[in-house]
DNA sequence: ATAAATCCTACCAATTTAGTAATATATTTA
DNA sequence: TAAATATATTACTAAATTGGTAGGATTTAT
């Protein structure tokens, strides 16, 4: 499966969206600055996000970067499917066909991987941007400029 | 995270094992050819396999492998974690110290990975082998040698 | 002895990941 | 219109991981 460094950074960069770029356009820059992720990477990772939809964007100076849908329809499940594809373990679990072992227990096996795969995807579309954003909110209260983790 | 074709073979081995090594020693010779890897290959991750305590080993010839543990008390997360190490994401999930971000944000995201996480442990944590064994069992019925997926 | 089996390490090729870089295109503003 | 700013797009690369091979060492039954 695919949980990588880049779609932690996409959320990252999508839940700083929503905490920061309420009505107003953000920069790649300001976004990368904010998550502390190399700008040149952040803008690659939006641009996947762009392709998805998941992100809109005004192109030229004054340009920027706003989120694509409503907080609460965006889910960690739609950002990881955006950049790292399916949340799918094992090949042969996408698809069939590459199961070419004759060993029936494969198939077994193979629903092992089903389960898990599911267990992600309920946990992964469950939570949306505006849950995560209330969190931030609430664990900010009074705590604003720690910088601790 | 790690759920990689590695694991998905020791998995087979160990079903395998389940299913037709019941009070005899089985060589990895068979258990490769039973699930379609190369014996090689599958010497190697039994090796891993013995190390985490998970089959027991008889050595010289006539030696082979038995389970380390009970059917049900081998689970497709103890598995997992020996051929793959932990069941965790991302490596800030495993250790905070790496969480080298000032973004608050970061830590949002990081719950989102425990949760995924414990999703996978959870759902790979309950399954074990006899019950695995228990499912091949009733779906083969019937069904001896169709060799269909 | 020798054959059969596990034990253990080293190595390798291919892929993936993480990231950089550069150029093209669009838009604002002076 | 020129300059500055920002996204769009593609190409490239270094490092890590994955998937797998190879081979010798050791142990044991016959």
């Amino acid at each position: 499966m695919k949980l990588s460094t880049k779609s932690r950074y996409a959320l990252e960069g999508m839940l700083y969206m929503a905490v920061y770029g309420k009505d107003r356009l953000l920069t790649v820059k300001e976004i990368a600055a904010g998550t502390a992720v190399s700008p040149a990477y952040m803008e690659q990772i939006f641009f996947t996000l762009k392709k998805a939809g998941l992100v809109s964007t005004v192109r030229g100076a004054k340009g920027g970067f706003t989120l694509g849908y409503p907080e609460n329809e965006i889910t960690v499940g739609r950002i990881i499917r955006a950049i790292d594809g399916d949340l799918v373990p094992v090949s042969c679990v996408a698809n069939l066909s590459s199961c070419k072992s004759k060993a029936r227990s494969n198939c077994i096996s193979r629903y092992v991987w089903i389960r898990i795969s599911d267990a992600i995807a309920k946990t992964a579309d469950k939570q949306t941007l505006e849950m995560l954003k209330d969190q931030f909110m609430k664990e900010s209260d009074g705590a604003e400029n720690e910088d601790i983790h």
